[in-house]
DNA sequence: TTGTAGGCGTTATCAC
DNA sequence: GTGATAACGCCTACAA
C-alpha cells in the first residue's frame, strides 16, 4: 500500500538517487528522465515520508505550539485562522504540544527537541505559569505572544497596548471627561501590566489627579466589570467614564450603571478593548479598541520563519496596531468642567 | 548537543539494545543494569527522539486534525479543552495539517500517511467541503466532529441535536404556545440538518400544524435571528414562541422582538442553542440548551485512542447528550388557547 | 541477561 | 547524468 521511493525508483527503471533529485527539484537529472519519474509519481500517488526526511535532515517542516492548559484566551481561535494563513505559504504543520504537567521532569525543550520542531509558538501564558527560562536560552526559534520575553533565539508579538490605553483616555479627555477610571483585567497578565501602564501615563500626561479608586482589577470577565462599576457608585464623586480592559469588562460596567438608573453615554461613557463581536450590537454600541488578531498570528509565523531561516537575525519584538472604534458609548462630560 | 541511545550506552558501559529496553520498560533486563542506565539518562537529559521511533514502528504518537479554513467555529477552544485533557493520557500530540488547498493534487489521506499519524479528527467542515471519501474508506482511524461520515474506521461524535430541540418545542408547548417558530442555521450543516429534524418531528408529534412561514434559514449570527424575527413581525398571526439554532440568533431575535415593542418573555418566548457565556446576562436570561463541548472533545480523542488500538471494533458513533437550561426567556402563552 | 547487525525511508557524498 | 552506499536515531530479531 504505502510506497517508497525504491517502489518508484523501480518502476521508473531508475536509482533512489534520481528519484531524490526529481522529488527535491535539484539539477543533474535529464529533462526526458525527470519527466517520466514525475510521471510515475503521480501515477502512483506517491508522498515522500516526512518522518524519514525529517530524521535524516534534522528537521520536521513543523512548528511546535504550546498553550496554556484548559486554554482560556477568548480569541484563540481569531489567532489560529491567522497562523493557518501564514503557515500555508511555508510548508510546516503545527504541532500542538501537549504538556504533561504531572511529570516533574517534564521539559518544553526536550519534548520540542524529541519532535525536531523546527520553532516554537508559545501562547496564552503568564510570565510564571512554567519555566521559560530554559527555552528562551536553547536554540531553538520561539515566539512568545502576549508575553515580553526576549532570547538570543526568542522574540514576541503583542498588540499595542499602553498606546491604544492612552488613546482612550485622551479621546475622554477630550470630550472634557477629567474623571475617568480603569478596569482592568489581571495586573499579573502580560497585557494587564501594560495596559495599566497606559492608563497611567496617560492620566499623568494629562495632568489629572490619579486616584486610586478609580482602578479596580479583575479578570476581564463581564462580572469583574459589574462588581467595578458597582463599586465606583459608592464613590461620593464616581468617576464620569470608564475605560475598560476587555468589551466583557465593559459590558459588565454598562449592566451596572444602567441598573443604577444611568444612561449612556449621557451619563457615563465607557470604552472596551477587542472589539468583539456583541460590541456593535450593545446599546449603545461600544466605542472600543479593536485587536488585530489575524495579523497577530500571520505575523507570529512570518517571524518564526524568519529566524528558522536566518538563525541569527537580532530577535524580533513585533507590536501590532490597534484600531481606536468609535460608536456610540462616549459622550462630552455633562459635568461642569473648570478649566 | 543532542544525545543519542548510542551516547547514553557509551556512558553507561552497555549496548544500545540495553538502553532501548531500559527506554521501553521491556524486560530482559537486570534490575542494576536497568537503574544504572535510567540514572544516566536522567543526568544526560536524554529523550529518545520521536522522530526516528516513528520511523522504525511506523507510527508517531502523533494525531492528526483538519479544521476547516478560516476556522469559524465558535467553539472551537472550548472543544480543544476537552481534547487536550484526553490527550494528556495518551502521550499522543496533536498535529494541526495545513491543507494546502491550492494545490488539486493535495490529499488529506496523503498528508496523513507522509506524517505517520495514527489517526485524524476532522472539525468544523461541511459535508461538501472536501472530499473525505477517501479518508473514510482508508484504514486510517478517523473521527469526525459534528459530521455524520461512518465508514470501516470512521465513525463521529457529536451534540444531541434532535432531542434537544424537541424538547424545547415540548416546553414551549406545555406552557401553552401553539405558534412555535424556528430560526435555524445553514440547513447544509449537519447540526442544521439535524437540529430542524428535530423541530419538525417535535411538531408533527405535538399534532401541531407545519407553517413554513414560522421557519427561517440563516448562518447562527445574530444578524440572520434579527432577520428572521423581523419577518415573523410581518405575519398577520406571528409566533409566540421562536426556538433558535444558537444563542446568537437568540439574541437577534429578542432585540428585533424588543425593538418592535413585545417585551419578553410576556409577548414572545425564546429560547437559544449553546449556552454561549452572554446568555446568562441577557434581559430576560435566555433559556436554552447547553452544548458539552468538553465532552465532545474528551470523548473524541478516547474513541479515536480506543480505535487505534483495537483496529477491529466497529466504528463508533457518539451523540453527546445536552443540558436544557431554563432561565427567563419563556412564559406562558398569553394568547387565548382554544383546546 | 547482553550484544550484534539489519532495516525503517530519505538525503547526501562520491564514484562512475 | 546517473547510481551505489553510508548516514540519520531507533527498534528488534537473532546470536552469544
Amino acid at each position: 500500500m504505502a510506497k517508497n521511493i525504491r517502489d518508484i525508483a523501480k518502476s521508473a527503471g531508475v536509482s533512489v538517487t534520481t528519484v531524490s533529485k526529481v522529488i527535491n527539484n535539484k539539477p543533474y537529472v535529464s529533462p526526458k528522465t525527470r519527466a517520466r519519474v514525475e510521471q510515475i509519481i503521480r501515477d502512483e500517488q506517491f508522498i515522500p515520508n516526512h518522518t524519514a526526511r525529517g530524521l535524516v535532515k534534522g528537521k520536521s517542516k513543523t512548528i511546535g505550539m504550546f498553550l496554556t492548559t484548559g486554554l482560556t484566551h477568548p480569541f484563540f481561535s481569531k489567532v489560529l485562522v491567522g497562523l493557518e494563513n501564514a503557515l500555508k505559504n511555508t510548508g510546516f504543520d503545527l504541532l500542538y504540544l501537549v504538556q504533561i504537567d504531572w511529570n516533574p521532569e517534564y521539559s518544553l525543550v526536550q519534548h520540542c527537541m524529541s519532535r525536531n520542531v523546527e520553532g516554537v509558538l508559545i501562547f496564552g501564558f503568564q510570565k510564571n505559569d512554567l519555566n521559560f527560562e530554559e527555552i528562551i536560552q536553547s536554540d531553538i526559534p520561539t515566539i512568545f505572544i502576549d508575553l515580553d520575553f526576549i532570547g538570543p533565539h526568542a522574540g514576541y508579538v503583542t498588540s499595542e497596548n499602553i498606546e491604544s490605553i492612552k488613546t482612550a483616555v485622551q479621546y475622554l479627555y477630550k470630550l472634557h471627561h477629567h474623571k475617568i477610571a480603569f478596569v482592568n483585567g489581571h495586573l499579573d497578565s502580560y497585557v494587564g501590566k501594560q495596559r495599566f501602564e497606559g492608563y497611567r501615563r496617560a492620566i499623568q500626561e494629562l495632568g489629572l489627579l490619579y486616584f486610586p479608586e478609580y482602578i479596580s482589577f479583575g479578570d476581564f470577565t463581564k462580572e469583574s466589570g459589574y462588581t467595578a462599576m458597582t463599586a465606583f457608585l459608592q464613590l461620593k464623586d464616581r468617576p464620569t467614564a470608564v475605560v475598560c480592559s476587555s468589551d466583557m469588562i465593559a459590558l459588565g460596567v454598562m449592566e451596572a450603571a444602567v441598573e443604577a438608573g444611568l444612561s449612556i453615554p449621557q451619563d457615563l461613557s465607557v470604552i472596551g478593548f477587542d472589539d468583539i463581536e456583541i460590541s456593535q450590537h450593545t446599546q449603545p454600541a461600544l466605542t472600543t479598541i479593536q485587536q488585530d488578531f489575524l495579523t497577530l498570528g500571520d505575523q507570529s509565523i512570518l517571524l518564526l520563519n524568519d529566524m528558522i531561516n536566518m538563525p541569527n537575525s537580532p530577535p524580533p519584538a513585533l507590536i501590532v496596531p490597534t484600531k481606536f472604534i468609535i460608536r456610540n458609548s462616549c459622550a462630552i462630560c455633562s459635568q461642569v468642567v473648570n478649566d
